[in-house]
DNA sequence: CGGTTGACCAAGT
DNA sequence: GACTTGGCCAACC
C-alpha cells in the first residue's frame, strides 16, 4: 500500500548504511529520485522506526551534524563509537560518506 | 485546502 | 564569514 513510500524508502536506505559510515539527506533524497532534503529530515524526526533506523548516521551535505531528536551530543557520541571521527562538529564525507549503489 | 514549520541546499548579498 | 532569498517536499494545524 504505498502510502508512506517516501518515508519507507528513506528508512530502507538508511538501514542499508553499514556501521562506521554515514550518509547525507541529499544523498537519500537523490537516491529516492527526489529533492526532498527537508522531507527526509522531517521523516527522521518522526522516525517511527526509532531503533531500527540509524538516523544518527545521516548528516548534512557538508558533513555537519545539524539536529538530532536525542540531541547532537548523543549523535556525535554514537558516530564516534562507530569509528567515525568528528572534527568541529563535522565529518569527512570524503571518507565516511556511504554511497547508495 | 491553505499556511506554517522543519534534523536542507545552493546561490546571492 | 554571516545573513537572506528562493526552491524543494512532507507533515501538521
Amino acid at each position: 500500500m504505498k502510502k508512506d513510500s517516501f518515508n519507507e524508502n528513506c528508512y530502507a536506505l538508511l538501514r542499508k548504511v553499514p556501521r562506521g559510515k554515514v550518509t547525507t539527506y541529499k544523498a537519500i533524497a537523490n537516491a529516492l529520485g527526489s529533492k526532498a532534503y527537508r522531507a527526509v529530515g522531517n521523516a527522521m524526526n518522526k522516525n517511527p522506526y526509532a531503533p531500527q533506523v540509524p538516523c544518527h548516521r545521516v548528516l548534512a551535505s557538508d558533513g555537519s551534524l545539524h539536529g538530532f531528536a536525542h540531541g547532537l551530543a548523543r549523535k556525535e557520541e554514537m558516530l564516534k563509537a562507530e569509528g567515525i571521527k568528528i572534527n568541529n562538529q563535522k565529518v569527512d564525507l570524503s571518507i565516511f560518506e556511504y554511497k547508495f549503489r
